[in-house]
DNA sequence: GCCCAGGCCTTTC
DNA sequence: GAAAGGCATGGG
């Protein structure tokens, strides 16, 4: 099946080159989008952005893409903090929108992600999808489905070494076969503080991966996870002295509240995309 | 060879 | 509680 939608607060670059995700492809003249077991097209026209997927899939790909929120409210919020640099990210951004990801995807991808660059995280996350998960075929694409946790447990550390992932083999196991024992359901029914403090006792798990998990994987938006790129922000283009990560983050966070999570995105986007 | 990447852990003070 | 060192790997 396929939907269509308008494309001034949906675009499928600024989505998905944001750092929110890692398993997207080129593919044709857009994307191949890969969450969990599933997988869509996405590309663009000048007015509309088109979504392609499997028949019994539309409404997962409507709730992924977070399309019933009405993102011109968002974006003309942020603006309206009348702080330049966060009104041009918010204008050459507005297409960004925030995904509603499987949360054990997310954990592990997060894992992944520390001290690392996103390019190599994306290819951790495939090889670990291509040896581990189950084979699909997509538009006459071959893809692989994201492992469940309790699979990506049963391998050793050196499995994952020998992927690439350096130093995170054990914190990719370990996180793993935590998720299988005590199951998702639990860290779902956590508010948004007790989710962070649980995220916190995972080892390889710090502020910021916490603050990208309870973001991307569980929509907690009074989160602004802050890296090596938004502590860059902050001191260029906000005048600022902190240095502490923690306390910038918190700063961020005290001035957008609930906007806090679309905010960083916009901001993310337009420093690293040079824009 | 260098420095950096969506940082975190351990040790030490 | 803060600061410093170590950590795997690949890109630029």
């Amino acid at each position: 099946m396929k939907f269509d939608y308008d494309r001034t607060y949906f675009d499928p670059k600024e989505t998905l080159e944001c750092g929110q995700v890692f398993r997207f492809f080129p593919f044709e003249n857009g994307y191949l989008v890969l969450s969990k077991d599933k997988a869509c097209r996405i590309y663009a026209d000048e007015k509309k952005t088109y979504v392609e997927c499997g028949d019994g899939d539309g409404e997962y790909f409507y709730n992924y893409f977070d399309l019933s929120r009405d993102y011109k409210t968002i974006v003309d919020e942020a603006k309206s903090f009348n702080i330049p640099f966060l009104s041009h990210a918010a204008e050459v951004g507005k297409g960004i929108r925030l995904l509603n990801q499987n949360e054990e995807e997310t954990v592990i991808s997060f894992v992944v992600s520390q001290n690392n660059n996103i390019p190599r995280i994306k290819g951790i996350l495939s090889r670990i999808c291509e040896g581990l998960g189950e084979r699909k075929e997509f538009l006459g694409k071959t893809f692989y489905t994201f492992p469940s946790s309790a699979r990506i447990a049963e391998k050793e550390r050196e499995y994952y070494r020998a992927l690439g992932a350096g130093y995170r083999d054990i914190f990719i196991k370990e996180t793993a076969a935590r998720l299988a024992r005590d199951g998702v359901e639990n860290l779902k029914k956590l508010d948004g503080d007790d989710l962070k403090k649980e995220l916190l006792t995972f080892k390889g798990i710090g502020e910021k991966v916490a603050d990208c998990i309870r973001l991307f994987g569980f929509k907690k938006c009074d989160s602004f996870p802050v890296d090596t790129w938004v502590e860059r922000i902050y001191k260029e283009d906000f005048g600022g002295t902190l240095t502490d990560r923690k306390k910038i983050g918190k700063y961020f966070v005290s001035l957008f509240g609930e906007y806090s999570g679309y905010v960083q995105q916009y901001l993310f986007f337009a420093k690293r995309e040079n824009l």
